[in-house]
RNA sequence: GGACGGGUGGGUGAGUGGCUAAAACCAGCAGACUGUAAAUCUGCCGCCCCUUGCGGGCUACGGAGGUUCGAAUCCUCCCCCGUCCA
């Protein structure tokens, strides 16, 4: 962009932009475009096209967000591409079925919460971004039927899900065909050098390429990334298996999920969510392996790590130190999600919350003004998800109060008398209630 | 349109008139051990109420009705899903 850009030595470069990749197509072609850019000090051009369709980010989509800030980190050009116009059409990737199209004006209000999110990772600045809306939705039919001829059918039925819809006889509509195609041409619109996408984009991003030298372009380099594992370490990381860590959750829970993964997961973690380079990650692995480096505290450094690209270094640490004092000091939390409770009159409650005040109707409070933990847990403070769960989950010995555990399920807080309770609910929720 | 098979709790899947809030396994939650890791062991795992007891109540085996003292289990109608035929 600007005139003339130094950048690091290629091999390192090479390293550092296909750490983590699934795969590369093709190693050398990327090699000699980043040889040729250190010599016209020209930046490449790498681009991920994005449909705006899940507007909630979680980790898992940040792997290939990553991928592309790799490349402005090596001062190359990232172009961030929203499929506006061709999630209106929905890639059939995935579900073996055709898809709704979107409405514009879904497809807008997603495409800005998702920008929004997105800034947490590349460099708002140095970021380009386009709609392909700015091409796609100008295209003449006389140009699509040109697109259209670049391309056989045989090809396109070769793509997995197409192949299996066929053959079981499910319904794919024309429409689906013209996917990969129109995404195509973004990437002949875009010129790109580069294209990232996750490996289920593998089909279309061959395509992509096929149909740059179809119009007299050098085919683009594909850089695909793998599908991050979620937080069970088995299935991949998505919101519907519950698995997830989202990016906007706050510092101690970020850091906590993290910390819960398992020690072989931590690795993939490593290499596809931090920005550490290949060989700094190989040397934590040995220190590990030779045990120099006790496994948790390289996982701390990840969940730490993690947590600073969403929040900021401070938060990053000041999740780390908190995590410390409360799990391995077994002391309280610094904060808590504190409630005051107040008794008014006719049976009922004042809850108050971080500023919002609500008032529960009790029934009948017995004479002394006690209630059982299990009802104030669940019924009114809503912590726990019913009342059977909450006793169950007394039983089998998950509440502490004030540092004693609670094991009666019948025990109960006298709302008459005003005091202070830090609650421990299972292993990680700690609640403060005042009884005023 | 016809023939057959099937729909059970978050998932797989037993049960074919009472002993069944429903086996077993998986997932999930909690406890022990640890490092909020893995492995292992233990308990829980529909909801509500209380005097927390091998306590009481409600809801539940695709839907609606029926038979019966009693149904996930039998009957009728309906819906949905698979497989085969036209």
């Amino acid at each position: 962009m600007t005139a003339k850009h130094e950048f690091p030595p290629v091999e390192e470069q090479f390293a550092y932009l296909t750490k983590g990749a699934a795969e590369t197509i093709r190693p050398e072609e990327l090699r000699e475009r980043l040889e040729q850019s250190a010599k016209t000090g020209k930046p490449l051009r790498a681009y991920l096209g994005v449909d705006p369709t899940a507007p909630d980010l979680h980790l898992g989509h940040t792997v290939v967000l990553r991928k592309l800030k790799h490349f402005q980190d090596m001062g190359h050009t990232a172009i961030f591409l929203i499929g506006d116009f061709s999630a209106m059409i929905g890639d059939p990737t995935g579900q073996s079925e055709t898809r709704p199209p979107l409405t514009r004006e879904q497809v807008d209000a997603n495409a800005k919460t998702y920008l929004e999110q997105v800034y947490k990772i590349l460099d708002r600045e140095k970021t380009e971004v386009r709609y392909n809306s700015e091409w796609l939705g100008k295209m003449s039919a006389e140009q699509i039927v040109r697109l259209c001829s670049h391309y056989r059918l045989a090809r396109m039925l070769e793509r997995e899900d197409f192949h299996a819809r066929l053959e079981k006889n499910l319904p794919i509509s024309v429409h689906e065909l013209l996917y990969p195609l129109l995404t195509a041409y973004d990437a002949v619109k875009l010129e790109s050098d580069v294209e990232l996408g996750a490996t289920e984009q593998k089909f279309n991003l061959l395509v992509h390429r096929e149909i740059q030298r179809e119009y007299g372009l050098r085919a683009q380099v594909i850089l695909t990334m793998p599908i991050l594992v979620g937080l069970d370490g088995q299935r991949k990381m998505s919101k519907s298996y519950g698995n997830y860590v989202g990016i906007s959750e706050a510092p101690r829970d970020m850091f906590g999920k993290l910390m819960s993964i398992s020690d072989d997961l931590m690795w993939s973690y490593w290499d596809l969510l931090t920005d550490l380079p290949p060989d700094g990650v190989a040397k934590l692995r040995n220190e590990v392996a030779a045990g120099r480096l006790h496994p948790m505290d390289a996982k701390m450094r990840l969940a730490a790590s993690v947590v600073s690209t969403f929040h900021g270094h401070a938060a990053g640490d000041e999740a780390a130190a908190e995590f410390q004092r409360v799990f391995r000091e077994r002391q309280t939390p610094e904060e808590m999600i504190e409630y005051r409770a107040k008794l008014m009159g006719g049976g009922a409650l004042m809850l108050t919350t971080g500023g919002a005040v609500r008032t529960v109707q009790t029934g009948r409070i017995p004479e002394a003004g006690s209630v059982k933990w299990a009802r104030l847990l669940a019924t009114w403070l809503e912590e726990v998800p019913s009342r059977s769960k909450a006793e169950d989950l007394i039983r089998g010995g998950g509440l502490e109060v004030n540092g004693t555990p609670i094991t009666d399920p019948a025990a109960a807080v006298d709302l008459h008398r005003s005091g202070s309770y830090v609650v421990r609910l299972g292993k990680k929720k700690f609640l403060r209630i005042v009884i005023e």
